[in-house]
DNA sequence: AACTATTTATAAAC
DNA sequence: TGTTTATAAATAGTT
């Protein structure tokens, strides 16, 4: 049916191959739904192109009528079937497959990355680190800390303000406060020593103000009670 | 095609129903024979007709000559064909990737705590936290701060000790030292007010020693070279 | 199942 | 790959 009458052999015309195989596929395929509807019939029709390409139809299932009978089948079908399956499912699983394990690594990977911060930032694994580095990261905890201080400041105030201020948080306060200026004092101390500069042989804490010193139960933590 | 021009819907006569249905599934299986042997093509069709009978066409196979091993298979088609339309697209497929998109969620809420986790050491974010947890926060950084201070202890004295001291380094090692006497001093005198206890009313880096201010070319940093 | 008027599919050309 | 067109093929209704 066409222009001209066709020897049924395999048209060895590569590109006429493919267009006819276009054409015959779709055509195919409509025979099988009309057959389906008109005839109330189950069809399945796989094809695998030349090139290996899959194609398929099946008619949509209708509800209950369910063929349970014994049928005679040859096996070529199921084998085709069950290539059809290989082909379809684990290509387009492997390939979805591909791109999440893919977002996974990509993932993991930044995980590493942040986990690899937050060690460094707790100051951990600093030894593989370059001095450049270091004092960024040093950087990054001074902000970090003067950020805090001044947040606790605030909240300290607020709860002051209301009256709610609680000795023991008071006097951690106090004490983190001086554990810093020990610390300090202490880094002080070392760079002095470097230098063999200006001598300074009496404990830093010593010029706090008494304020910031551990003092359980200070008597103007119930100035506000 | 045919002396009239018929809808495509199920045909309601059962003898014509009948008859059509084996009228066109000899065409069916004729196009599918034509575009196998034309296109190079393998092909399968399955046919169940409405009375529950079993009709199919499997074109011949190329690479494998055995055909002869025609089974008795009750139902097994039909549950081939099932699965077809289930598994092979999309259960099998999608049940793999709820467990790799688990994967994904899994590893993105630990990279949503960790970057949590970071903002707050840097000092961000502190507004949705309560004192106890600043305070815990306020201790990692200070002790990474006290490592970190150690670590480049560390190499300022290796580099000392190698005669390889960089005057950039070091002012900058002072400018931080010295930045953090100042922001202590601040934290220092804001408790200060809150108690309305001592009064400093001068700046309290004046009472810090002359070393760690900000002093280009210092003479000292000299000694080594 | 055979016939045949018609519809449909499609080969060839664009 | 899509459209067109002349023609081959399929088939609905009839016998």
């Amino acid at each position: 049916m066409g222009r001209g009458k066709i020897e049924i052999k395999r048209i060895e015309n590569s590109t006429n191959r493919q267009v006819t195989f276009s054409k015959r596929r779709a055509g195919l395929v409509k025979k099988a739904r009309e057959i389906g509807v008109l005839c109330d019939a189950e069809v399945g029709v796989v094809i695998f192109s030349s090139g290996g390409k899959l194609h398929d139809y099946c008619s949509p299932r209708t509800s209950e009528t369910d063929r349970k009978d014994a049928n005679l089948v040859d096996g070529r079908l199921s084998r085709i079937l069950e290539k059809y399956q290989t082909n379809s499912g684990k290509l387009l699983w492997d390939e979805k497959h591909k791109i999440l394990n893919a977002e996974i690594d990509r993932i993991k990977k930044e995980n590493d990355n942040m986990q690899i911060q937050l060690r460094h930032l707790k100051g951990e694994d600093l030894n593989s680190l370059q001095p450049r580095e270091l004092i960024a990261i040093e950087e990054g905890l001074q902000n970090g800390q003067t950020n805090m201080r001044d947040k606790q400041m605030d909240h300290w105030r607020m709860r002051k303000r209301n009256g709610k201020m609680l000795e023991d948080e008071l006097r951690m306060l106090c004490f983190r406060m001086h554990q810093q200026a020990v610390d300090l004092s202490g880094g002080m101390r070392e760079l002095e020593i470097g230098y063999h500069q200006v001598q300074h042989d009496r404990d830093f804490t010593s010029q706090m103000p008494f304020t910031f010193r551990v003092q359980p139960n200070h008597p103007n933590l119930h100035e506000d009670e």
